[in-house]
DNA sequence: ACCATAGGCAAGTGAACGCTTGCCTATCAA
DNA sequence: TTGATAGGCAAGCGTTCACTTGCCTATGGT
């Protein structure tokens, strides 16, 4: 799945997306396009965005619940974390309060 | 230059590569060439690497010095801070001691 | 001076990527 | 039931990307 999360990330409109979703998470397919047309004046298909998202979900970073019509985008930066700890070493949360 | 960063780390060799040169800094091309030919079993020509390089160049992840007619690349690891400062809103090092 | 070593430049190729277009399914309101 | 809304599937197209090949420059040892 490491291999998905940095191919997710390589793309700029992918990454607007999850800017959007760190502004509000749980968005539909249709909110996500107007914003990224309405706000960033990125004027791509609905198909370009419902592409990018599937490749957001892949690598973990975007998760998926349906309800009746409509089906939410909820935003979970947990993969973000192995690639600090990767180079860095580090734990991006900073240390633990627990055991520090 | 946020888009080459992504862009650097979206290709697995790459990664491999910073992953060496965390390992050992200030390797050349030639060194680097053979590690990932003998520890990883890719056998990548010497201009792929070279190219792959000039990559991670752009994204400030390596820094390179000449010395005669060696150059040595050295890694830079400053730059991946920002991935998880723009999502996570963290500081991979931690909590700043002097203003915390 | 010679030749091996370390690296660079540029053109070419096949595959992957981003995006569009057209059509199809499912849910809800009138 | 009809029509509008929310979303999905798949083929097609142009561009970018990773990688190779061939040739060229520069430094250092003998």
């Amino acid at each position: 799945m490491a291999d998905e999360l940095y191919k997710a990330l390589a793309d700029p409109t992918r990454r607007t997306i999850l800017d959007e979703l760190t502004e509000q998470s749980g968005q539909t397919l249709f909110e996500i396009c107007s914003r990224l047309a309405m706000k960033h004046r990125l004027d791509i298909s609905r198909q370009g965005v419902s592409q990018h998202l599937a490749v957001l979900e892949a690598a973990g970073l975007v998760e998926t619940r349906r309800e009746g019509r409509y089906k939410f985008h909820d935003l979970n930066t947990a993969p973000l974390r192995q690639i600090t700890e990767r180079w860095l070493g580090t734990d991006p949360s900073g240390p633990d309060k627990e055991n520090p």
